[in-house]
Order: C-alpha cells, then sequence, then structure tokens
RNA sequence: GGCCCCUUGGUCAAGCGGUUAAGACAUCGCCCUUUCACGGCGGUAACACGGGUUCGAUUCCCGUAGGGGUCACCA
C-alpha cells in the first residue's frame, strides 16, 4: 500500500469558501491520520476568472487554519510544478490529451461557439427538451481533414470521446457505486482552445502524476465522476479513492452561496471567531467523531478523523452554534491570547482612563464574538442617559423612592472610601446593608444602576465602581440622585 | 426537464434488525445570584409516506412525496 497522498486544489478566484476550507480540512485530516502527505495545488487553468492577490489568500487561509501543506508552490517537492499554469508549457497536458486521441478515446474538435450554442437551441425547439450534449459531429472528421484544419491554424479543442451505449460505474467511498449510462456522458472539453486544459483534465493528469491516492471533494462533482473514471481507465491509471463530502447549505438549505452573509473563512473572521472554531465546527459539518465530545482541536482532529463516517445528507451552516462555539473557545482562552483580542475592542470603546483587563475580565464568559463586546462596555466610557424607570425591580424590590434613599443614604459612605478598591466597597456595603437590615439587592440593584444606566451589565456594582473609580462612580451616584429627586 | 444524490426533533447529529431512539446548539422551566451571563438540574421536540422482506423494522428492498446537486472551451 503506498503511502496517503492527497491535496488541495483550489483556484485563485477570491475569497477561501467555507465548503472549500472544509474539503482542504478533511484532506489535511487525511492525510496526517495516515501520517501521508498533504499537497496543495493551485488549478489556475482558467485566465479570466482568475483574481489578483488570490494566492496569498490561500496561503493566509491554510496558514492561519493551521492547514499546513507538505508541498505546494511555496514548498519544496518532487512533483512540482505546484501551479497548473506553469505546467502548461511543457506541453504536458497537450501530450496526455494526443495520447488519448492515438487511443481513440478523444478527437479533436473544430466546433465554433455559434455551433454549438444553435445545438442547444435547435435541440430544444425539436424535443422541447435542451440538449445538452455535444453531437460528437466533429468526431467524424477524417485524419486528413483534421490535418489541414490544424496546419491552416483553425482554433480546436480536444473532446473527449465516451462511449454512446452500455454503462460506467464508479464508486465512492461516501456514496458507494454508482452507475450511469454511458449515454448520459457528454464529450467534455480535455483541451481549451487557447491551449489550456480544462479543469477536469488536468485535474486527473495532475492527481496521477502527484500519485494522489484519496480526492476528497464537495458532492456537486459526483456527477462528473464517472468521466474521470473513463479517462482514468483510458490511460490505464489506477484510479484514486472518491470521497464526495456532502454539501454544506444555507438555512435554506441551498448551497452556501458566494453572495450574500459569509460565506468564506475570511468573512468568518472579519465576524470576530476564532480560526480554531472555525476548524472545529466545518469539521462536524458533514462529520462526527464516534464519541460525544464536540471541542477539538486540529490535532485531536488528526487522531480522530475516520473519513468512513462522513455523512451523505447535506448539513445546514448553523451560525448560531458556530457563535456558541466560539463562546467555549474564548472561554478557555490563555489571558494573554484572550487580551491580545479584547483589550484592542476595549481600547476603542472606552476612552476613560481605566483598567481594561479588568474589563476584559468582566467580559470573558459574557461574549461569544469578540466584537460583542463594544456593546456591553460602552457605558464605561460615559454614563448613557436612562430612564428611572430602571430602578424598579420587582425581585430585587426596588423602585424609585427606595431605591433614592439608599442612593442618598449610601453615598457619603463611599466618599469616604480611601482606596475605593473591590474590598472596600464591599465592606461598607455590606455594613450598610447589615445596618438597614435588608436584602442585598436592595442596595445593590440601584447602586449598579446607578453606576451603570444599564440594566444588564457584565459584572456588578462593586466591579463597576473599582474600574470607574472614586471619583466617577461617585458622581454617577450623584447623577442618579438627582434624575431621582426630579421625579 | 434529463441524470444523479439525499430524507432521524427548528439545526448539527448517534444509530448500522430487537434501544426507554444518544448527545450538542436553539428553546422552555427551575436553582445559583446584586442585573445579565457563566455554571448546575430538568422539560418540550424526530425516525417523510405507502408497500414489501422478516418472528421483528428507524435500520434491508421497491415505489411515492419532498429537498438538493448537476447538465460550460468555470472550477
Amino acid at each position: 500500500m503506498s503511502k496517503t497522498r492527497t491535496r488541495f486544489a483550489p483556484s485563485p478566484t477570491g475569497k477561501m469558501h467555507i465548503g472549500n476550507l472544509r474539503t482542504a480540512l478533511y484532506e489535511y485530516l487525511i492525510a496526517k491520520h495516515e501520517g501521508g502527505s498533504f499537497i496543495l495545488r493551485i488549478e489556475d487553468t482558467d485566465r479570466e476568472r482568475y483574481v489578483d492577490g488570490s494566492l496569498e489568500l490561500i496561503y493566509k487561509t491554510m496558514k492561519t487554519a493551521g492547514l499546513q501543506h507538505d508541498e505546494g508552490p511555496d514548498k519544496e517537492g518532487k512533483y512540482g510544478p505546484y501551479i497548473q499554469s506553469e505546467r502548461v508549457g511543457s506541453g504536458m497536458y497537450l501530450k496526455y490529451a494526443k495520447e488519448l486521441v492515438e487511443k481513440g478515446e478523444a478527437y479533436y474538435c473544430f466546433c465554433s461557439k455559434e455551433r454549438l450554442d444553435t445545438l442547444r437551441k435547435e435541440g430544444s425547439i425539436e424535443t422541447g427538451k435542451e440538449i445538452t450534449k455535444y453531437d460528437k459531429h466533429c468526431q467524424g472528421l477524417s485524419k486528413e481533414e483534421v490535418e489541414s484544419n490544424l496546419a491552416a491554424g483553425m482554433p480546436f479543442v480536444i473532446r473527449q470521446n465516451n462511449p454512446t451505449t452500455g454503462q460506467t460505474t464508479f464508486s465512492d467511498i461516501i456514496f458507494g457505486d454508482i452507475v450511469v449510462e454511458n449515454e448520459e456522458l457528454d464529450d467534455m472539453v480535455l483541451i481549451k482552445s487557447d491551449g489550456y486544459p480544462t479543469y477536469n483534465f488536468a485535474n486527473v493528469v495532475d492527481d496521477h502524476l502527484m500519485e494522489i491516492t484519496h480526492v476528497v471533494r464537495g458532492c456537486e462533482y459526483l456527477s462528473s465522476a464517472p468521466k474521470y473514471n473513463r479517462l482514468y481507465e483510458a490511460f490505464g491509471w489506477d484510479i484514486p479513492i472518491y470521497i464526495h463530502c456532502p454539501l454544506i447549505t444555507d438555512e435554506n438549505h441551498k448551497k452556501l452561496a458566494k453572495r450574500g452573509g459569509a460565506s468564506s473563512f475570511e468573512d468568518l473572521i472579519n465576524l470576530g471567531f476564532l480560526p480554531e472554531t472555525i476548524v472545529n465546527f466545518v469539521a462536524l459539518l458533514g462529520w462526527s467523531p464516534s464519541g460525544e465530545e464536540e471541542i477539538f482541536s486540529l490535532d485531536r482532529l488528526v487522531k480522530e478523523f475516520d473519513y468512513k463516517r462522513i455523512n451523505k445528507a447535506p448539513a445546514v451552516f448553523d451560525m448560531v452554534k458556530l457563535r456558541w462555539m466560539n463562546g467555549e473557545y474564548i472561554k478557555k482562552m490563555e489571558d494573554e491570547a484572550y487580551y491580545g483580542y479584547a483589550l484592542p475592542i476595549i481600547q476603542e470603546a472606552v476612552k476613560r482612563d481605566v483598567d481594561y483587563k479588568k474589563i476584559a475580565d468582566l467580559v470573558k464568559t459574557r461574549i461569544e464574538v469578540f466584537p460583542d463586546i463594544t456593546d456591553k462596555i460602552d457605558f464605561f466610557d460615559e454614563l448613557p442617559k436612562y430612564d428611572t424607570d430602571m430602578y424598579i425591580h420587582k425581585k430585587m424590590k426596588t423602585n424609585t423612592e427606595n431605591s433614592r434613599e439608599v442612593l442618598t443614604e449610601i453615598l457619603p459612605r463611599y466618599e469616604k472610601s480611601e482606596k475605593f478598591s473591590l474590598e472596600e466597597l464591599e465592606n461598607i456595603t455590606a455594613d450598610y446593608i447589615a445596618e438597614k437590615g435588608c436584602k442585598n439587592g436592595l442596595v445593590l440593584w440601584p447602586v449598579r444602576t446607578a453606576v451603570s444606566g444599564k440594566q444588564m451589565t457584565p459584572g456588578g456594582a462593586y466591579e463597576i465602581m473599582e474600574i470607574l473609580g472614586k471619583e466617577e462612580s461617585l458622581r454617577r451616584i450623584k447623577k442618579g440622585i438627582e434624575y431621582l429627586d426630579e421625579l
């Protein structure tokens, strides 16, 4: 048994789609789980769709996701070049295509775009159905006609020559054996008129040349798989193990579109998700471990991943659960890493001179995504204008009356505090509550309200006051009394 | 429309002929508590339908329905 080799073969056409990321991840996991190699190959045979900067984005994405390849354009390897456009120059794809022509498994086609278009249209008029198969028009060309056309410099493509009778079976690890009528197989183009191979052809040739053992890709390629098999067979090459992954869909059960919402790794990162979360989450979309855990590091995934447990049914990308999972990751983060993300956001939101780390600590268990921080801590920056109804709380038994009383009574006590530390504030308040003989909430609710102006805050009255400092805290309490006096 | 694939709670999913049909997210309730979270406990909620096969089907087979994918000189 040869060493496991998988490959991720993206096209440099923009952002990294979430489906592609999962494919890359599975390929990485399969290779690493079996101690094999993970190869990065760039499929840039469509020069029109090329997007500048995509290559760098691919590298960057793979790196931040932690999917380090063993071979690729930027890494040594004996199967290079790893960029298809660089392989075209040697004429190798054409050479292989010609080999198929020799064998009668492919043929030159000189049909114009116009003829192909009208072919489809006419077909639909006659039968009422759309004809999508090429009619093998050029297959009938004699060798001489082909030669003279070529000599005349006529543009051509090379098409696969598929049989019109019989059946082709192909085997997929996830979906099992799938049988199709050969009549259904279109004579797909192998070499385009610009001399570049099509994806379908380059893919097969390169996978063979690079000795790829497991081909992982999305389900949307399932229907082209039989044609691949014919290619392998025509060449007499070993067919790799196919692993077609279920689709990832949006909430409407439609293939996750590039448009609308977050469908790429970059989008998700920009929304504040951690790379580890995205990798973890995406791994669980269409695959499940044998145990019941759900939080997996990449290393754990490598250990646990068994591609035979990949699902068939499409999976909805659930943003809500993604957010939950990200929250789990945030809670588990080491301080240093956490502060690295949180502090800049807090500094941006709170201009006042306060202990940002303390704020960060308060908010750590209350967010799912880092941008959540801003809304939760804005009151540290400035006391919002609030309604005095906020002093009314049934459970705390507070109302505007007793709140005013509490605030007025406790204010001078806080004023006497020297350090205004958590401990001191706690003692002062506890003493007051004891003297008053009331419930904690009766005092703490109005204090927290006055000091924050919000109904919900990370941390309680003490934490907030400590962070705000004596001057600001007292100012806010006085403000609260003022509001209540106005009633 | 042709071809192909899919079908367990709202979502992700376990299950692989006999189970009280797991677990997670979401949701609801309770507890904890100075609010909100966190945490803890518990509840609601599923095998699309119809035929077979079988002593027995969520599991196997065939239909039906629904959903999805794909039909390029794009990948």
